[in-house]
DNA sequence: TCAACCTGTTTGGGTAGCCAAACGAATGAG
DNA sequence: CTCATTCGTTTGGCTACCCAAACAGGTTGA
């Protein structure tokens, strides 16, 4: 069994995440950010905005200037742009691939654009680089997606998995099974 | 800007997912469960898992017989399951469809499992079946993941995004923005 | 000048997790 | 029977977040 409290620890937590990147945003958007406009940017208060900024400011993470204007360090910044690119890729991977709605796509790419490892975000960038959205497959995907959202929100299907998904993951795991066995020989 | 903190608006959090599923796991293994062994299985203490089973208990999720056995209801039974499934299908496609090793596709696929919907879970499915591990590309990306990965190790890269990855999402980014204003005409 | 407003900070309160330590109850060995 | 172990629970302490509220400093318009 893999350690599952590896979960928060991460280089950065998803509330650091989002501060990080904001201020990269303001930044690009108006030229400068101050916690006030971090605060509204995510919807916090001032309070907690000051104050999980100082944290950042001590792992040298955010700079400040004399006039309480912020800045990201070459690290944070860093930071910044390795979550924002594993975002637009994830998001990337459900809408073109998988065909899910824009909505979703970006919801669950900002759910898990800071838990996934680099490793990872670049294997799924030679992955849509190998695979560029088939225009038709994605189509039929989102028509079956759209059909299956719609059943969901009528409460037809409350119940996830479903029968079928549950049959093809066991399959899934049996295969996965099988295959570490034959590697555990040689 | 889509409200970042759905994060922990989830059904169960990250911690109480792997108390279901590690309940349900050792009812499978050993035929019972106990507090002690959820603790051992989650490598925690028994208090700890004395109390976040309290919560669980009031939450209707976790049932109790008169030998402190413990056991699921249908509900936490469900959602014990739908998480499983999901990260079933999250690791089969970090392994077979990214190449990735084995380890690390275990270790993403529990953290992101509890967090992704139903609804994309649903799709990554659907997408699966459609396109069952293609052998030859996988073994290809593997190739260069495991080329990456040694980079990464050897220090030779330690900052992500390398550079071609960034303009790779740069570029998605574009199209993505491209596509949205052209709905917007509609 | 002075009140109104906006800023950033601090403080006390709340939730969710974790730990270590202490406790009573049950169980098992001798 | 007794002592040691195991089990589940409770408690106090910790971190990481969030909020609301109070406060201090700066700007600005009348």
């Amino acid at each position: 069994m893999i350690d599952w409290r590896e979960f928060d620890q991460n280089p950065v937590s998803h509330s650091a995440a989002h501060h990080l990147t904001s201020i990269q945003q303001l930044l690009e958007e108006q030229g400068y950010a101050r916690v006030s406009d971090v605060a509204r940017k995510l919807g916090i208060t001032r309070g907690s905005v000051s104050v999980s900024l100082k944290g950042l400011r001590q792992r040298g993470l955010v700079i400040e200037d004399q006039h309480k204007h912020l800045g990201l360090s070459e690290e944070g910044h860093r930071i910044a742009r390795g979550i924002h690119t594993k975002r637009v890729l994830f998001q990337a991977f459900l809408r073109e691939s998988l065909g899910l709605p824009d909505e979703l796509a970006e919801l669950d790419a900002c759910k898990v654009e800071h838990l996934v490892s680099d490793v990872t975000a670049e294997a799924l960038a030679l992955f849509l680089e190998r695979r560029p959205a088939d225009d038709e497959a994605r189509a039929e995907l989102a028509e079956q997606v759209k059909v299956l959202e719609k059943s969901i929100k009528e409460g037809r299907v409350e119940t996830f998995p479903c029968k079928e998904i549950e049959d093809f993951s066991s399959e899934l795991m049996r295969k996965n099974e099988l295959e570490n066995n034959t590697h555990d020989d040689e």
